[in-house]
RNA sequence: CGGAGUGUAGCGCAGUCUGGUAGCGCACCUGCUUCGGGAGCAGGGGGUCGGAGGUUCGAAUCCUCUCACUCCGACCA
């Protein structure tokens, strides 16, 4: 019996040494027909690739498809955490009712808090986001000005007790939730702070191949002074955008740039800042209006990230304070960051996809290369795709092998359904002259290589 | 939370008005023929019709209650 190792979406997703991703033996559960219920493109394709399922109003399991490419937009987010200075760490989902009396929210959350009773008749509830639960562990640890900056994130799933949950995991009630939580002796070391993770999340996104605008917020219900969202443009998305059109050009900070040094940090958000961006509930038409024709973008957008510095908030009503150089108390400076990774994976599809399904970007890709053999049982297109499936893996590509005796329409059919990067055909027709066919899912661009050619192409060098 | 709907096989649906013992397409299983863009023929398996009560000789169908889900609006990572 194959042992495959459990991972959970808040670790890595380590290379799984095993059998061959083979279809045959595989979980692709596909539908063909358009499930009714679906009316977004992400929510039908999602279904329709076996990525998810519904389990109740807004409450999905994740099936092996849809959960690899969750793992990599995971994997992508730490990364970029991990870069600006941010420490893994993970929080429990069940929270005490207590915590929340502390910070005044338990009223404040009112009906979108799932609240439940243990045996005890202990208030607890399931955790909506994370802020009061962070002070509590900083707090009771944290004394000295010298232990900061600190800023501690996790990756966890969340729940809020939507009115009306819908678009599939774009609005779920259950919804995986990076949250980043920074700690400041001063106002300055905070929005050094914020920045840091400004920077970090416009890498994050231009590295899944999203173009994100920051878009100045309200603050809402976290409450605070300065709040950004981020928004990525997708003709589906849920609420209008207007912006310049540099936004589009820009690209996101280097891989190599100083976390650590605040003129470069502030420098970046100041760029990335200067021009006009709003979303419809703070939009200035005139100011909009001022803008060159050829600068105006209106578009449809959808909110994959929002960050907050709300000062003392927190600290003050929950006593996060740290002994200051004189000896004094100070409550701590705050912010928090949130990413969320299953609407990501939503978002990513709404923004990549056709007539015939999903086109995922290489970065978050459940795998890289689909292999297609077109005539099962016949010995050299067997033999030629094991040996393209061994090497690519070797190469450390992520490799799906459609091995199951289907027609090759079904298969073509299914490959651009589940939307991989690269498609490798492997037939008589084609091996009989030493080649097999690669087309690019997204370009739809076809050539025909010998295997080796094939496989340096697709090595990812 | 207001409004509108829908629950019949894994998926998509018909049957409900006008009660008579459940059907179609896809999927699935078997066989044969096929095989480079979702094959054809033949055969087969699978449903206490969301649940509970009631009316009736008889209920998927009529009545009452209930549960679940979806859509539109207000609200939101």
């Amino acid at each position: 019996m194959l042992h495959q190792q459990v991972v959970s979406p808040i670790l890595d997703l380590p290379k799984q040494p095993g059998l061959p991703m083979r279809l045959s033996r595989y979980f692709l559960p596909i539908l063909r027909e358009d499930p009714k219920e679906a009316e977004i493109v992400s929510h039908r394709l999602m279904l329709r690739a076996g990525m998810i399922r519904q389990e109740s109003a807004g409450i999905y399991a994740w099936l092996p498809m849809g959960y690899r490419v969750l793992q990599k937009i995971n994997a992508i987010v730490r990364e970029e955490q991990n870069r600006a200075g941010a420490i893994e760490l993970l929080m429990p989902v069940i929270q005490s009712a207590d915590l929340w009396r502390e910070s005044g929210r338990y009223d404040d959350f009112g009906k979108e808090m799932l609240r439940i009773c243990d045996r005890h008749d202990r208030d607890m509830l399931f955790g909506p986001t994370n802020e009061e639960m962070i002070t509590e562990i900083f707090r009771g640890y944290v004394r000295s000005y010298k232990d900061l900056p600190l800023n501690l994130y996790h990756i966890q799933w969340k729940f809020r007790d939507e009115v009306r949950p819908r678009f599939g995991v774009m609005r779920s009630r259950e919804f995986l939730m990076k949250d980043a939580y920074s700690f400041d002796l001063d106002v300055a070391g905070a929005r050094h702070s914020y920045n840091r993770m400004f920077v970090a999340y416009l890498r994050t996104f231009a590295r899944m191949g999203l173009k994100a605008i920051p878009i100045r917020a309200d603050t809402g219900p976290i409450g605070g002074d300065l709040s950004h969202e981020f928004i990525i443009l997708a003709s589906t998305g849920e609420s209008e955008v207007f912006c310049h059109g540099d936004y589009l050009a820009m690209e996101p900070p280097a891989a190599d740039i100083d976390f650590d040094d605040p003129a470069q940090m502030q420098g970046i958000f100041d760029d990335w800042t200067s021009r006009y961006a709003a979303t419809e509930e703070m939009h200035d038409k005139a100011a909009f209006e001022a803008l060159p024709d050829n600068a105006k973008v209106s578009a449809r957008g959808i909110e994959v990230g929002h960050i907050f510095f709300f000062g003392t908030k927190y600290s003050q009503a929950m006593k996060a304070v740290v002994s200051g150089p004189d000896g004094k108390d100070i409550p701590v400076q705050m912010g928090s960051y949130g990413i969320g990774p299953s609407r990501l994976a939503a978002a990513l599809i709404e923004a990549n996809h056709d007539e015939s399904g999903i086109i995922w970007p290489d970065a978050v890709a459940p795998f890289h290369v689909g292999i297609a053999n077109l005539k099962t049982g016949d010995a050299a297109t067997d033999a030629a795709c094991e040996s393209l499936y061994a090497k690519l893996e070797k190469a450390g590509r992520d490799v799906l092998y459609d091995d199951r005796d289907e027609r090759p329409g079904a298969k073509f059919a299914r490959m651009d359904l589940i939307g991989l990067p690269w498609q490798v055909i492997v037939g008589p027709k084609g091996l009989a002259e030493g080649k097999v066919e690669v087309k690019n899912r997204r370009s739809g661009e076809r050539e025909l290589l010998s295997p080796d050619e094939a496989l340096n192409k697709l090595s990812g060098t």
